[in-house]
DNA sequence: AATTCGATCAACCGCTCACCG
DNA sequence: TCGGTGAGCGGTTGATCGAAT
């Protein structure tokens, strides 16, 4: 069901590629202030010429506060490579059951899905706080397949090289190995007698994993290491008021009633009327162009400044905000420029633009994380 | 200094699943 | 029960960067 749809981002008018700051600026706002309750409404309501599922993918992958930045560890590789080994494709982890067992229910018409076991990179990422499965899907793809594979095992340590951007602006101080120097010496502190485990990996095919190798996963061998979580493992979307302070905290969902907004950074994250093109809209969306009011939004949720300032700051740094900006370049669309203003000088009433250019509402000077903001703004020049 | 090549990673695409009317 | 819609996932691609030549 549901096959045949056209592809989101098919339709005319909407970004597509890299996403500027300016944009990462507004998805952020807008989450930090609304959530994401609704994905394919979200790049409307908050201004984004992106298709939704551009907007969920940068998000998550990117731009999540609870995103570990840096260099995988050596422990985190070796998970890696272990539940890749068990988890396999999408239905080979229902090997841990019996053959026959699985046998029985394709005979039955069960789907193996059922078992739980319906996606590898969701679950292994579910296992490594922070890490996200395209990040982890691109490290297996990029060096740990190789490592695991007798074929493409070991092209030469010269090969080293440094993670360009997520090492660098994300995590300086983190001293964690490169994933690539981490090839030779994979010193992980697994549990006793696993010296040594590291090249008998190398040469051992993860399907060749079993069960025991549960073992050798030092977090598996915590005991409140819940071994549900490769198989029922909650997605963690984004919980404005948790993740923040309390990452762990479960995301109210849609039905959740949204949390009484409170004054602080937020008030800078007000999202603005935006000014975007409602016929543009209409011809995407093929409705009516809908009323822009943000004051319907529902799900409304708040957010806790508390660390806020710092993640936004590093954010900003990453993203290139932490300085001098160049002139935002605003799309134009194949029927001419996108009929959004000029992005700073009409976005005077925009407060994630207020946010850089003016300053905090008064109520904001009470606000822990304000100092983190009037550095990044002065910073910016604004 | 210029060019080539390989590695990396953000983003896209196509698909499936879950939910709802 | 069926069809539509949105969310999420895995696979793949393209841009970019740095090292090698």
């Amino acid at each position: 069901m549901g096959k045949g749809r056209a592809p989101c981002c098919a339709k005319v008018g909407l970004n597509k590629g890299s996403w500027t700051p300016e944009e990462d600026m507004r998805l952020i706002a807008y989450i930090r202030k609304y959530g994401h309750a609704n994905w394919r409404a979200l790049p409307k309501q908050a201004g984004l010429l992106r298709c939704g599922k551009s907007c969920r993918l940068r998000w998550i992958n990117y731009l999540r506060p609870d995103l570990k930045r840096g260099n995988f560890t050596a422990e985190e590789e070796e998970t890696i490579i272990k539940l890749h080994g068990m988890l396999g494709n999408k239905y080979d982890a229902a090997r841990c059951l019996e053959n026959s067992v699985l046998e029985s229910m394709d005979e039955a018409g069960t789907d193996r899905s059922s078992l739980g076991f319906v996606s590898r990179w969701s679950k292994i990422a579910a296992c490594l706080p922070g890490r996200t499965d395209n990040e982890i899907k691109n490290v297996w793809n990029t060096h740990l397949k190789k490592r695991v594979s007798p074929a493409g095992e070991e092209r030469g340590a010269g090969s080293k090289k440094k993670k360009k951007k997520a090492a660098g602006a994300g995590e300086p101080a983190a001293p964690s190995p490169s994933p690539s120097s981490s090839t030779t010496t994979a010193t992980t502190n697994c549990s006793s007698g696993d010296s040594g485990e590291q090249q008998s990996d190398a040469s051992k095919v993860p399907d060749e994993l079993g069960l025991e190798e549960l073992e050798m996963i030092p977090m598996l061998d915590d005991p409140a290491f819940d071994f549900d979580m490769l198989v029922d493992a909650a997605p963690e979307p984004y919980c404005p008021a948790a993740s923040v302070s309390v990452p762990t905290s479960p995301c109210a969902s849609s039905t959740s009633p949204p949390a009484p907004a409170r004054p602080g950074v937020d008030e800078l994250l007000d999202l603005p009327e935006i000014d975007i093109d409602h016929e543009l809209w209409s011809i995407i969306d093929g409705t009516p162009a809908p009323c822009q009011s943000n004051a319907t939004e529902p799900n409304a949720a708040s957010t806790t400044s508390q660390g806020a300032g710092r993640w936004l700051e590093d954010l900003e740094k990453e993203l290139g905000l932490w300085g001098p900006i160049e002139d935002y370049q605003y799309p134009v669309g194949p029927q001419g420029p996108i009929a959004h203003p000029d992005p700073l000088p009409a976005m005077v009433d925009d407060p994630v633009s207020c946010y850089f250019q003016a300053g905090p509402a008064p109520a904001m000077l009470q606000d822990p994380a304000y100092s983190a903001v009037v550095t990044s703004s002065n910073q910016l020049g604004f």
